[in-house]
DNA sequence: TCCATGATTCAACGACTATTGAATTAATGG
DNA sequence: CCATTAATTCAATAGTCGTTGAATCATGGA
């Protein structure tokens, strides 16, 4: 990962809601779920979602696409993969940090913990 | 790590110059170097480091001591492997990330690529 | 004490961010 | 075709960010 992908990374996920709907989306798997169903879950007016959206798009943490009417978003964990790996290399001082982190969808977990 | 620290250390990682003044300081190692030679190093204008530095302050990425009249800035390894905790456990949804991810100063690298 | 050096403080500035309300586009069902 | 639902676009706004220049503080040497 290229160092101004990873500063548009970390800038998407330095923030209150977009790190709420990333870890939604997180925990929803590589199925995604629908904007309004985020919206509904986080409490956000629809075009301030959209607004993050775009945001965590551009940077790659975030797919979209359509059925019917809703858009349906889903965490990217390739990024969020490479944004670690790039982290534990650069800002690590090297190896000692990297034993092969991993970023897989898999097993649901208790709560998000705010 | 809590939520708020992680957003805190996330926006202080997501700019440029403190991207690199962090590198920077991961490459000097536990003993760090003063905020003059960052500023030589980066050719960055010594008001404008010092608030970068505070950023990295606040977010606990850095420490700072005095000696002589230089003021010596030092990375945090501690602080960047909660972040990496953090993000390994709340964005990659959990267990099959997180092998035993740490962070340590140790041995120097070839040249911080930009 | 006086001066030079290293760093911080402060005010100002343009640029960007996050949110809002109103209007608009897209798809579906009757 | 019309109404409804889902989401996006757009303009406006307050607030924050990054940088600059000038002034100030702190330390050490002559």
């Amino acid at each position: 990962m290229e160092k101004t992908d990873a500063i548009t990374a970390l800038a998407a996920l330095a923030q209150d809601n977009r790190l709420d709907v990333f870890r939604l989306l997180v925990e929803a798997g590589p199925e995604g779920m629908p904007a309004g169903a985020v919206a509904a879950a986080l409490d956000l007016a629809p075009n301030t979602l959209t607004f993050h959206f775009d945001r965590l798009r551009t940077a790659g943490l975030v797919t979209v696409r359509r059925d019917g009417r809703s858009m349906i978003y889903a965490a990217r964990f390739e990024t969020m993969n490479s944004l670690l790996g790039y982290l534990t290399e650069n800002c690590c001082a090297g190896a000692p940090c990297a034993p092969t982190v991993a970023c897989k969808p898999a097993r649901k977990r208790d709560k998000i913990s705010t």
